[in-house]
DNA sequence: AATTCTTTTGAGCGATCACTCAATAGCGGG
DNA sequence: CCCGCTATTGAGTGATCGCTCAAAAGAATT
């Protein structure tokens, strides 16, 4: 090796994935990037060989955020109904950042996708049903600490669940006052919390 | 008067509002439009001025058929809250046509539009709201026909209503199978059916 | 059939698209 | 300190973008 990389990747994937999941992958030029990630189109295609893969790259990255999130809600205590009641009701309470009242962004790129870019699309698919696995693990836990009948369908639930939750992000994005949003989110967490085995 | 228009502007929205539901408002480029709508560039700048217009003219047809369409479930019978409930149903079942795999133009446009656009995506908020006010008129009829409490918050019923009806349909488009996309669906339309007063 | 006026045509506008590559810069090993 | 090598640069590629306009075509009127 004789000369090291002075761009930080981390950094410029962050970047990346902010301008993309802000302005979808059509609407995001090169250009855009460049200015974004600080890098001149040379750098930018050297390092990630060209703007389709550099959205892969992207979306993997949000990807595994997301699964971190949800695996994290898991620790969270013993309840993990509770956990998965309380994470509809963050995303309908104040927002912490922007990226929070924001569309999923495997949603986003789901619904921007063509014939013309069908790797992407399929990622997506593929990322959100895995997402859809990591709730109806959640669920499952429930499920063995008892919060769940024996007979509940968990990959039903987590597909209801993954909905509610999508929508009420697209909502965020839609504007919707912080009230309504709030409403609307305590909808969906206490339809969560009804599942509770009597 | 010296000469009638040899195009068929109704289909010609048509096929546009086809062809930018489909492929989005970015990837939708005027050669794309040139060949749905059987028109040179001249022709279609001299009846829709831009491409933009062009968006908006075919979004504000979308909006008419859907708030076209819930209209006709006023009518379908006695009942508004089992209208509600079997157009949810009908939207999981075998699709009719394409159109009925695909997520809600207004949503597709909602969240691929970015400051750039922003009257397209003023616009799509407005005819969501105004969608949302035709659905709350669904939940006042069935208040009015005693399927419903007195004392319920229709417009917040109106958005869960509508948020359920966006997630379905996003999940068609994301290629959920038939028979979970039943389940969602029934799921859904359940929900709305004990709604009614016991 | 000639005239008149509107509509349609399509080559082509400048701008921007995603992308390339010869030249340059700068670190590590000798 | 110089050399060898890789990473970075940014002007420039052809293609395509949204869009224009002078010219051609076609119906209505005479």
């Amino acid at each position: 090796m004789k000369r090291a990389r002075p761009y930080d990747r981390d950094a410029a994937l962050d970047a990346a994935l902010n301008l993309f999941w802000q302005k979808g992958y059509h609407a995001t030029s090169l250009k855009d990037l460049e200015g974004a990630l600080n890098m001149k189109p040379g750098s930018i295609y050297a390092a990630f060989k060209s703007k389709e893969s550099l959205y892969l790259a992207a979306l993997e990255r949000y990807f595994d955020r997301s699964r971190l999130g949800l695996r994290g809600l898991a620790g969270d205590d013993g309840s993990p109904l509770q956990a998965l009641a309380d994470a509809l009701r963050r995303f309908g309470g104040p927002a912490a950042d922007d990226a929070d009242r924001r569309a999923c962004m495997l949603v986003k790129t789901l619904l921007d996708t063509t014939a013309d870019e069908r790797l992407i699309g399929e990622r997506a698919r593929e990322y959100l049903d895995a997402l859809k696995a990591e709730i109806a693990g959640l669920f499952d836990q429930a499920k063995s600490v008892g919060e769940l009948p024996a007979d509940a369908d968990t990959s039903r639930l987590a597909a209801r669940y993954q909905t509610n939750m999508s929508a009420l992000r697209i909502e965020a994005q839609r504007g919707t006052d912080a009230c309504a949003l709030a409403a609307l989110a305590e909808d969906m967490a206490r339809e969560v919390e009804d599942l509770r085995a009597k």
